[in-house]
DNA sequence: GCGGATTTGCGAATGAATCGCATTTTGCGG
DNA sequence: CCGCAAAATGCGATTCATTCGCAAATCCGC
């Protein structure tokens, strides 16, 4: 994949754990827990502790360039890069099955946001009920 | 307001706490994190324990009547009845405020899912970014 | 009313996330 | 290239929402 790599953000200095972070998330291909962040750094160059990996990402979810997404019902906050691309699940609330969903038709709704002055920097849209195998056991 | 009130979810016995947890929750005009419920049932017929009023709000959400959303980086829940209406807001990544939206072209992506046998019971959507009075003092 | 199943009270335990502070690293100006 | 202030990190201790365990209380069909 060729896509041009994040551009830094401004205002941060750029450490190796910072790098470290963003590379875990460039080369993950769904969104992945602090913790887990912090596991794939330790295989990586340069490893860090947890509690700077939460620092880290707090102030890449403020510069725009990831996403904090929590997944229902889990207290486990998930980050990923913000590729300005929609991301949709749909989750069971009985087994927690997410199911993606692809298009979304959303787009239409936000310009008049922004005419409210407010800078869109992502959005996430969760949708849940009973998945297939959830719906008859009960 | 002359809304039917909720029919008692199926399974679950009436009790003075669950009663009284869905009696707050019908009088709030906002989602209500655990605590706060808590401490309004104190005031009530039938006050509670924090745990229990965990335990029943989780039952509620597997039945469908109560929705659960955690909000942008608050890694508290919050709580609200299914009104089985769109509820959108576009939260600041920084300071945390909340605008409401009211309408939502969201439905149409709905039978889709339908199709694939998920039974949707509401949906939540979340869109971030800067408010205007986060965008410029940076 | 009785009895078995469900629910609650209560505290202890868990686990994600944050905080504090001493030490290290970064990047700017000389 | 060097030094230094500011920023970032290591590390542990702490906070705080949520869950668990179990004995006592409550609910509801008979």
């Amino acid at each position: 994949m060729k896509e041009a790599p994040c551009a830094w953000p401004e205002g941060l200095k750029k450490t190796k754990q910072r790098e470290s972070v963003l590379a875990v998330l460039e080369q993950a291909d769904q969104p992945l827990s602090a913790v887990e962040i912090c596991g794939r750094m330790e295989t990586g160059v340069k490893p860090a502790w947890l509690s700077t990996v939460y620092r880290v990402l707090e102030q890449f979810v403020e510069k725009g360039i990831v996403m904090k997404t929590s997944v229902l019902n889990s207290e486990m906050a998930v980050y990923e890069l913000n590729r300005y691309r929609h991301k949709h699940y749909a989750v069971c609330v009985k087994c927690h099955k997410m199911i993606a969903i692809d298009d979304c038709p959303m787009n239409s709704a936000f310009p008049k946001l922004e005419a409210e002055n407010f800078e869109i920097m992502g959005h996430n849209l969760e949708i849940f009920g009973y998945c297939k195998d959830c719906k008859h056991e009960e």
